[in-house]
RNA sequence: GGAUGCUUAGCUCAGCUGGGAGAGCAUCACCCUUACAAGGUGGGGGUCGGCGGUUCGAGCCCGUCAGCAUCCACCA
């Protein structure tokens, strides 16, 4: 017997371990149709967050309702191993442990980020285990282990082979906390404070000066010019002419470029081509030297004399001191303009010349529009309306810098040769090793992962769950990582495979904290998603997180609707229990046979039916809010609400096959509903389900609910709705007249249509109260009802002057309906216009609204 | 400077191809009725951000304005 309080503890125990060993995660089965999702790898920097447990459970949701429709499901699992995040978590691990990190070897550090690995992928597991997740994992991989370093290596020579790899010195983003190049989207941009310094650059061999302005005046040690546009006339006389540096008092030339804009600042830019793109096309154009001025940390080098080995912000401050000393700091000017923060480190990122390795985009992403505009072949987006933000991303992709000066990742397989400085990109050092040495830079995490969806299935070989898994059929993933992600696994499943690498990606949102806020650790408000298991449950919170939002959209965290959706699964439960407790000892399965049933009968089943339908076409639009609610209708209103209560009557009569047909309902609803509800919360659908009389071994083997055509024309709604109706109102007037529910009234009933059999019997015995049937013309005092199909009278002592108010409000409300319906009708445009179907209803509201008029006002004349 | 999303009940949000506004929580009244008091029964509460347009008919379509949020963008 089931507990009275479903009690998530309980429920949720050992279940995992059981499907786990039985086997109920693996794939492979040949004789049914492949279905694939490979998970968004979690970085092994941590522990998941309740994002993880969105993304994760939507996955699931997917995968269990797709193993139940009988396909063959694979859900690869693993972990990413987070260049960048990683290696400055276990460096801090190691700081905190009082190990001097500048001198640790590579090879120490990396045993210890092995061991951190480890550590996290275990909690990873145990985190993925606590969610549920039918995760295959025959099938787990690691971003860095063998057979995916492999993959990356191929990709890397392949491309380098095309052309599409190459070594360049560029400007790119310098983080100098973590000492490394960023590619552009691992930088933030951010509006910050900050100052529009103007100084004096004094013109060689007169007095006068022109005024520069620089938001970092720390860069004008890489200064080489100064630039001002051709025609602005204000200029005109210094071309040719030479000025002064003030911060080094080197002289620079005064050059004239298009570039400058006349309106902007003073119209005169000083150019840094070591530390500015837009400086950098310009030093290029000109041929001027192209000074580097910061050590790899962002303190001043050699070139900045006296300012050697300070901070970048600090030198910036005793330097404008210096050069005010001189008379030749103008002024400053507050501004907020964007500036570039590194993802990672938070750190401002310094735009710096460096040699690093590039994928060339323009074909890359060519490619990926061209296969975009193909109806077939496309990605597609769920929401459409992501497919958008993807394409014009993919518009302007600039080149992608793909070297990390780290050690925690894949080390770039080119190599150098010690003698004559000649790079070779091979799959396996060159047979001569003494001679060459490898590039010391690793690769972007975001390359490896870009394979993940080929590269898990044993890619470059052409392995067999390549063939019978890829191209995955979907991929789960929240809007913000569309462009880290998402769009480079697509060109690089193009360029490798010649295909996408997902049919669908489900994009949806952030989960937010009950203020609408990121959550974020320096606001410490983030949910750990194991504390709320821990207080409801893992069906809860999976339930909350995949039914609260709309597709695409964030969603809050909001403890209260946790607590609602506990409450629904004890809805669900309870309604379990009654029927288990119903059934007795005895009980034997009977099948349905429409003849036999009662109209209530037929209807709940067609009710279901109709459920089953909506539920599959949302899930299949993967709206597991919409699904969801219209389970979340039936299980409430139609199955609990009316049926449940009405199940009573037959239960207590002595009628043995009615008794018998109302169990098999019973029975087939609740398992409709444990089916139905089971990929959302798979813990107390398994304990339901196993309690059944006949049951497998695990829900897990069950197949889902088919909507079943032969069961839907059932015509009695009107009879079974009005039913519920008279009761509702007979409960109001309870209410309204502060009698106990289960007082007795003397109800009349005058019946217009046919009402099914036992339709009485319900009545009676959900009002309490007898019911007198009424021929056509009697007439009875109280106070009275009018329905479409029926008349319905309580005898009431009220006084005569209160059953007219309530007639005349009845009235009232009647006269305004028909009012409505008339003016529609009156419309000639209406009737022209409007579908012959809706017309039609409009006049059949209309009659219907005119005859109970007309008893109302016959009912008022006899009272009055 | 581009782009997207949002604005509906006190709060958090649904509302499918346009045809009489819904849920959860909160609130009010009554009820420990033999599945469920973390419950039941029955209520109350919304000129669907403003303005204009299309339409017989607009929360939904179009335009415009406002507010909020997010993303992209090298302006010194």
């Amino acid at each position: 017997m089931l507990d009275k309080r479903y009690n998530h503890l309980e429920v949720e125990k050992d279940k995992y371990q059981n499907w786990k060993s039985k086997g109920y995660f693996a794939s492979g089965d040949k004789s049914k149709d492949p279905f694939s999702i490979v998970i968004p790898p979690p970085n092994v920097t941590g522990k998941l967050h309740i994002g993880h447990a969105w993304d994760t459970t939507i996955q699931d949701i997917i995968v269990r309702y797709k193993k139940m429709q009988g396909y063959d499901v694979l859900w690869l699992p693993g972990c990413d191993h987070a260049g960048i995040a990683t290696q400055a978590k276990v460096m801090e691990k190691l700081r905190k442990m009082g190990i001097d990190v500048t001198t640790i070897t590579k090879e120490e550090f990396l045993k210890w980020a092995w061991s951190w690995k480890d550590e996290y992928a275990n909690t990873i597991h145990e985190q993925w285990a606590q969610m549920g997740l039918a995760l295959d994992y025959n099938k787990e991989r690691f971003t860095l282990d063998e057979g995916l370093n492999y993959a990356v290596r191929t990709v890397f020579v392949t491309l380098y082979n095309k052309g599409l790899i190459y070594q360049g010195e560029r400007i790119i983003n310098w983080d100098p906390v973590q000492k490394t190049a960023l590619s552009n989207v691992e930088v933030i941009h951010q509006d910050d404070k900050g100052y529009m310094y103007y100084f004096k650059y004094p013109v060689v061999g007169s007095d006068d000066y022109l005024i520069v302005a620089t938001t970092r005046p720390e860069t004008m040690f890489g200064d080489v010019c100064v630039v001002v546009n051709p025609k602005d006339k204000r200029y005109t006389k210094y071309h040719g002419k030479k000025v002064i540096n003030p911060a080094n008092h080197e002289e620079l030339p005064i050059i004239c470029d298009e570039y400058v804009d006349i309106e902007f600042g003073t119209g005169a830019m000083k150019c840094t081509p070591a530390h500015d793109p837009n400086d950098f096309i310009i030093g290029e154009k000109y041929g001027f030297e192209k000074p580097i001025i910061f050590n790899k940390d962002a303190t001043m080098n050699e070139k900045c004399g006296q300012y050697q080995g300070l901070d970048r912000f600090v030198c910036r401050e005793e330097l404008i001191k210096n050069i005010d000393k001189e008379g030749n700091f103008v002024k400053k000017e507050e501004i907020v303009h964007p500036v570039g923060h590194s993802e990672r480190s938070n750190a401002v990122v310094e735009p710096m010349l460096s040699k690093q390795w590039f994928i060339k985009m323009r074909p890359l992403a060519e490619q990926a529009l061209a296969n975009q505009k193909k109806e077939k072949d496309k990605v597609n987006f769920v929401p459409e309306r992501f497919e958008k933000i993807f394409i014009q991303w993919m518009e302007k992709a600039e080149d992608w810098c793909i070297s990390r000066q780290l050690w925690w990742g894949h080390q770039i397989p080119a190599y150098y040769n010690k003698h004559t400085g000649e790079v070779k990109v091979l799959m396996d050092p060159p047979e001569d090793k003494e001679n060459w040495v490898q590039e010391e830079d690793v690769l972007d995490t975001w390359f490896s992962s870009a394979l993940w969806p080929f590269s898990t299935m044993g890619w470059p070989n052409k392995t067999a769950d390549l063939e019978r898994y890829f191209p995955t059929d979907v991929l789960v993933t929240g809007y913000d990582i569309i462009f880290f992600w998402v769009s480079r696994m697509i060109f690089q499943s193009l360029e490798m495979n010649g295909v996408r690498p997902f049919k669908e990606v489900v994009i949806h949102g952030l989960v937010r904290d009950e203020l609408g806020r990121k959550m974020s650790k320096t606001l410490g408000n983030g949910v750990d998603p194991m504390q709320v298991i821990a207080e409801y449950g893992a069906d809860a919170l999976r339930y909350f997180l995949t039914t609260n939002s709309t597709p695409g959209q964030d969603m809050r965290y909001i403890d209260e609707k946790v607590q609602a959706a506990s409450n629904y699964l004890n809805k669900i439960w309870n309604s379990a229990r009654y029927v288990l407790s119903v059934l007795g000892d005895d009980y034997k399965e009977v099948t349905l046979d429409k003849a036999k049933m009662s109209a209530l009968d037929q209807w709940i089943i067609n009710r279901l039916n109709t459920t089953i339908k909506n539920v599959t076409m949302n899930m299949d639009k993967y709206d597991f809010n919409a699904a969801s609610n219209h389970l979340y209708n039936f299980v409430y209103d139609d199955f609990c609400s009316q049926y449940l209560e009405m199940s009573k009557v037959a239960l207590n009569s002595d009628n043995e096959e009615a008794k018998n047909i109302t169990k098999a309902v019973l029975i087939k609803c609740l398992k409709n509903i444990i089916l139905l509800i089971y990929p959302y919360t798979p813990f107390i659908a398994e304990e339901l389900y196993c309690s059944l009389p006949s049951h497998l071994d695990s829900v897990m083997l069950e197949t889902y609910p088919v909507y079943e055509n032969d069961l839907v024309n059932f015509d009695k709604d009107n009879q079974v709705d009005l039913l519920f109706n008279l009761i509702k109102d007979v409960r109001n007037y309870k209410i309204e007249n502060k009698l106990a529910p289960n007082a007795k009234l003397d109800l009349s009933l005058l019946i217009k249509e046919e009402v099914f059999s036992d339709f009485l019997v319900y009545l009676r015995r959900f009002t309490f109260s007898d019911v007198k049937l009424l021929n056509n013309d009697e007439h009875v005092d109280g106070e009275g009802h009018v329905y479409n199909e029926a008349e319905l009278y309580i005898a009431s002592n009220d006084n005569k002057d209160e059953l007219l108010a309530k007639l005349d409000k009845d009235i009232e409300t009647l006269t305004n309906e028909i009012k409505r319906c008339e003016n529609m009708l009156n419309n000639p445009n209406f009737i022209n216009k409007a579908p012959e179907a809706k017309v039609s209803l409009e006049r059949e509201k209309l009659a219907k609204h005119q005859e109970n008029l007309q008893v109302l006002l016959e009912k008022r004349k006899k009272i009055a």
